[in-house]
DNA sequence: GAGAATTGCGAGAACGTTCTCGCACTTTCC
DNA sequence: GGAAAGTGCGAGAACGTTCTCGCAATTCTC
């Protein structure tokens, strides 16, 4: 009596083949209730030899738990960050005998909410979420999401009571700001990329998500501090190689301009490298470039990109802790984790208090 | 008589609202069968009111097709060639209607295995694997499947009958050979990433995984029809940062050193930058460097970097076409897929032949 | 050695859905 | 106006598990 429609053997068969009944046949496979050793022996032979393997979806139909989490990311992916999020989700889950459903919104409100109901339906245990907005978050209240908890990473959310893992970008750019200064850096600029804008404006649009608020904060706070009366750029940027670049250029043109950029990702870090390459200004010395999270090409290009670097692996592994607690032990939501960053200084801050005449500024001799 | 653990609405409560039979209530949700428009209506405006999600748990049950597709990958993540392949593997089957369950395996046969078979057990439609031997494929026979589908992406296997989708790596690797000998390089250097390998080593391995075994052939092929009697350096080296810095060093310090590196993939690449930025080689002058697989940080660093890159969002979306053909209409496997590579000129190769001074080799003046 | 406790196992319901079958009622046809 | 065809819907089985319950057989206790 195997499976109807592919002939694959049910633990029917199983149970047929030792000669027991269906009852006994899941005890000895799952290992529950009380069985004669003797009998679960018999049983997990017959399994093997008939190469049973269980079927998850009926588990998961009578059990009420799939031993899946869906996770829900905006996918940018020049951005390695999520990237790294998501093999360390995996891997994590894996660790703890789950599996994960992977959903990409591409920044998209609408895929978002599509996309958790999609996984809601596929009875997920629980979901890991990056919010794509900060403005609408109705589908993520306790009643939307059937009483499933999710975690959110990356991005904090208002108004809604739900665990976050995020990193303290504040203090990373508020740092970043002060090693530059440190080095003989009086003028900033900040190219920082908001999602859902058209082009590049220098004012600031009104809903940023939680951590572009947290870093433009950062660079706020330590520029307060540090240089307060300097005329510094603040550019807010489309996330798009030729809209990035320009922005760049457009920094680049100002009369006095910049000795040091600070770009709030990794796109805006490309596209300050390839202007800079073009115009045979060279990082670290022509013009001083810190961006937020670290990758591998920032630790191998020449001279070493200094970055915010962020504790991806740990973020992604904390949200799956965070998240089995409360689908297993039922904890309660509404924790604000925050991991701290790390400066990491390489050589693309010139040190201008060594060398002055590398200051865009410098009027003296040499 | 809503669901007893979760308290949610299933259809029952649909159909008690609507008036209406279990049986009706599916009907008009599911759209089959032959319904009354206005009966269907109130059933639908019921489902709605009550909030009711499908539970795709249970129609998979009913119906033996989950709508889901595992991904098994080895997520090498340096390499951005996996990280983008999935993404385009998770959107493509979205568009299709179907969601990805992930697993890696880190080069793990033994893990592998373990992943083939929780996705199996997860009732997955078919599977994608991206296989981390060529050695062991026990695992992928349809006996071992359980007849189930599987898509080979990126690395053929031979002794199994099963749809592969990989890229032409051979004639990029042999155009990229081509390319530097056009432009005046005749002594060169391959530095080729083999898995489980340790250290490095002028030895060629035994077994190597189809892609590199292509790119080593299309290298000795683009070679010995350029500089057959050349010294040419071959070094297979374990993939890991440390040790891939050494074997570049230990290419560079041979008496007449190589004027071009050509690295097997990205991790390679970057140990080459690395190792060249601090000796103070200027990639595409003192040293040229080509490699597989374009990156955003290729496009971006100064000179451009080289690349024979390959169409990845392209292989994942067919890898998804083949494996819902094979699914849904029951197409039969065994079709092998090469989709062409292209050799992207940047300025990582030094001309030559309009600048000989440059070729280390050179003897005449200035 | 008789009652109590323990052990091992099977019957059957349940999880939430789909789908076949058949019944009752309506419409069509000549 | 009676047979044929069509329409709408409900009863109930099925998908493959797990788990409660109860029963028979065995072992323990004094």
């Amino acid at each position: 009596m195997s499976n109807r429609k592919t002939g694959l053997p049910t633990i029917v068969d199983v149970a047929a083949a030792a000669g027991v009944s269906r009852a006994t046949a899941s005890r000895a496979l799952s290992d529950y209730g009380r069985i004669n050793a003797q009998t679960k022996q018999a049983v997990v032979k017959a399994a093997a030899d008939l190469g049973y393997r269980p079927n998850a979806i009926a588990q998961a139909m009578r059990r009420g738990s799939t031993k899946t989490i869906g996770l829900v990311i905006v996918a940018d992916f020049t951005n390695a960050f999520f990237d790294r999020a998501t093999k360390a989700i995996i891997d994590a889950a894996r660790n703890r005998n789950y599996q994960v459903l992977i959903t990409h919104t591409d920044e998209d409100i609408a895929v978002e909410r599509q996309a958790v109901e999609t996984l809601l339906e596929k009875q997920v245990d629980g979901l890991i979420v990056v919010a794509s907005t900060v403005a609408v978050h109705d589908h993520l209240t306790p009643a939307a999401l059937g009483g499933k908890p999710v975690i959110l990473i990356d991005r904090r959310l208002d108004g809604v009571r739900l665990t976050s893992v995020t990193t303290d970008d504040f203090m990373g750019c508020d740092a970043a700001v002060r090693n530059a200064f440190s080095m003989g850096h009086k003028r900033f600029a900040f190219l920082i990329a908001a999602p859902n804008i058209k082009g590049f404006s220098t004012e600031r649009p009104p809903m940023l998500i939680s951590s572009v608020e947290d870093r433009v904060n950062g660079f706020s706070n330590g520029v307060s501090d540090c240089a307060p009366r300097g005329k510094h750029t603040w550019l807010f940027c489309e996330d798009s190689p030729s809209v990035s670049e320009a922005a760049v250029m457009k920094i680049l043109d100002q009369p006095k301009r910049p000795s040091v950029i600070f770009t709030s990702n990794n796109d805006m870090a490309l596209a300050v490298l390839k202007v800079a390459g073009n115009r045979q200004l060279q990082i670290g010395r022509d013009l001083s470039l810190i961006t937020v999270d670290d990758s591998d090409w920032a630790q191998a290009m020449v001279p070493g990109l200094t970055v915010v670097a962020r504790p991806v692996e740990e973020l992604g592994s904390i949200a799956v802790d965070k998240l089995l607690a409360e689908i297993q032990t039922g904890a309660v939501p509404g924790e604000k984790i925050l991991l701290p960053t790390e400066l990491i200084s390489r050589g693309s801050v010139a040190n201008l208090k060594m060398y002055p005449e590398l200051d865009p500024e410098f009027k003296g001799e040499r």
